[in-house]
DNA sequence: CTGTTAGCGCGTTCAT
DNA sequence: ATGAACGCGCTAACAG
């Protein structure tokens, strides 16, 4: 690769003016301008990224840390990303902690290594202090996605998720279900801790008892219980509070021979692609995952303009959309 | 933050010494040696990854570029990419070509400005010449991804998409289809190109005027034109040569009120999410997306190590997951 | 076993 | 309007 100085040389001029007219940061005469681009031209010469950040100290790169890279809501979101990022000439560096949290602090390290410009986190659920700690002392610009922390000194982009789970539990209720099964899952991840207390703020006071909420860490628990509790057969509607808690409701029913809606209703978060096209069409509160993505771009690039603006926290309007799985109910199944 | 230079003053050693402890690139005595691992905690310091790769001409980064970051088949080709990545420690810098052949080059050209050690492609359907050229001119270490290029000169990851096609085929002919509507897409993609061959490989040699094979970049023109063809009625089978042509397809029967499988059997390759949990269930050649990711690294870094070696191909083997949407065929519903 | 030093390629003063 | 020269933080010769 050839460099500046090559091309400060073969067109007969210094680096410095090179460096100006590659950057238009002072002006050159046109002839000589001319000479350098032919000479740019002439030898092929492109910037080196690595040089350029070292001595301006910045990368224009931003690095985001997803939770589970494989999950389409957060695909969406880091293609979101991506998107906004490149639209300001910025690259997005992507690592995954894989729902494990010294594979997080890892990779927030790693980033900050690289020295991002800024970073994205959808933090894991079990995410270690060590993390917290490390964004404390070195500071970085940072934007929190998907699972906010409350009273957080970071700037957060979330889902009304609260607000969400009321709507649909009160369109539900007014549907005339009164006896509910939420797979609601590991809330310690706020986002399912939101959806949970979204929950409770709909339900009416009275039967509150006759819910059933089924709150674990553990994959394998919450399949069990599930099952368990479907098979009582004592709910006209299971609400599932993410897409993953879905896969494992709708395989308890599927074991358990239980038909949607036929049997019972059925909900779920975050939802799967393509719900029109087969059925049971589940009736969905969608994420929009790519918007998030989008905002916490513009969010992050206000914060590293302004590193001691008070933090700020964008909350996203999720769309229900109404489906089979929630239409055919006329009556409660449930034995009195 | 501090420098080397600051954890070298405070132990009281060169800088060199300093960069060997942290390297372990040479031997240093285990006194020296604790006293610049206390500094390094003293001082807090951690390496600068942008002036270390200036210094060593590599970033212990790879470049990857994705047609579509969005789709469900990438994301996981990007989350295989990153494990494998990281596994060795580098990391990913992921930019989204979004299937458009101009902002595919100017991916291209930001990575190897940021001088990744090498790159993973998945070129887009219209790819340009101008990307072959700045290969071949600034010749990184490259590794194609998804959609092969036949003799070019580049190592290759993909599926065995003409042999899985042939075997889709033939496992339906045995079943009794003899009249196929095809929906091949935009065959000037590789992938969909081969999945066409090995459809031709396979249908018996009478009665080839049968099938109706629908090619075309342009989606409109596929959507309008799998739907006039499936109104025909004449076909027993539906084949969608991948996922957001399967869309299309089931769209298609949908509006026409044809339902799967009673009215016409239906396969599609890469196939949906959790296809087990819904009806239709979608027989599907389901693409080893993840695995095409972290084999795309291997070469990568093979290649890496080996600039010169003649370039190789991998392909992936595909598993066919007979389902529902093939399964209740009896006899021949064309008319004749 | 340890230290000195020369760049890597660039942007940016400070001169002219 | 242009150039000379320094240094960002680090690694790798080379020297001791």
């Amino acid at each position: 690769m050839s460099t500046i100085v090559d091309v400060a040389r073969t067109a007969g001029v210094s680096t410095s003016t090179v460096s100006h007219v590659l950057n238009g940061t002072r002006p050159v005469q046109p002839a000589t301008r001319q000479r350098i681009l032919d000479a740019i031209e002439k030898t092929g010469y492109r910037r080196d990224a690595v040089a350029r950040a070292m001595r301006r100290a910045r990368t224009d790169s931003i690095g985001i840390v997803v939770s589970d890279a494989g999950e389409p809501a957060f695909a969406e979101m880091v293609h979101g990303v991506e998107h906004a990022a490149a639209a300001q000439d910025m690259t997005l560096v992507l690592a995954n902690s894989a729902e494990d949290a010294e594979r997080e602090v890892r990779a927030v390290r790693t980033l900050l290594g690289r020295r991002v410009d800024g970073l994205i986190l959808a933090r894991c659920a079990d995410s270690s202090a060590a993390v917290t700690e490390l964004l404390t002392v070195e500071a970085p610009p940072v934007v929190l996605l998907d699972r906010a922390f409350g009273g957080s000194p970071f700037d957060q982009v979330s889902a009304e998720n609260r607000e969400s789970m009321r709507s649909l539990i009160e369109h539900l209720c007014r549907a005339g279900h009164t006896r509910f099964l939420l797979v609601a899952g590991d809330t310690r991840v706020s986002t399912l801790q939101e959806r949970l207390q979204g929950f409770w703020d709909a339900v009416p006071r009275e039967g509150r008892d006759g819910h059933v909420v089924i709150e674990s860490a553990d994959a394998d628990d919450v399949r069990r219980r599930t099952g368990e509790a479907l098979a009582t057969g004592e709910h006209s509607c299971v609400i599932a509070a993410s897409t993953p808690l879905a896969v494992t409701a709708l395989e308890g029913l599927r074991d358990l021979g239980r038909s949607v809606p036929e049997d019972v209703a059925f909900a779920a978060f975050d939802g799967f692609a393509h719900s029109d096209l087969f059925r049971p069409a589940i009736t969905t509160v969608r994420q929009p995952a790519f918007e998030m993505g989008v905002a916490a771009v513009t969010l992050l690039l206000e914060r590293i303009g302004a590193r001691d603006a008070s933090p700020r926290t964008v909350r996203l309007r999720q769309r229900l959309e109404l489906r089979g799985s929630t239409e055919d109910y006329r009556s409660p199944r449930v034995p009195d």
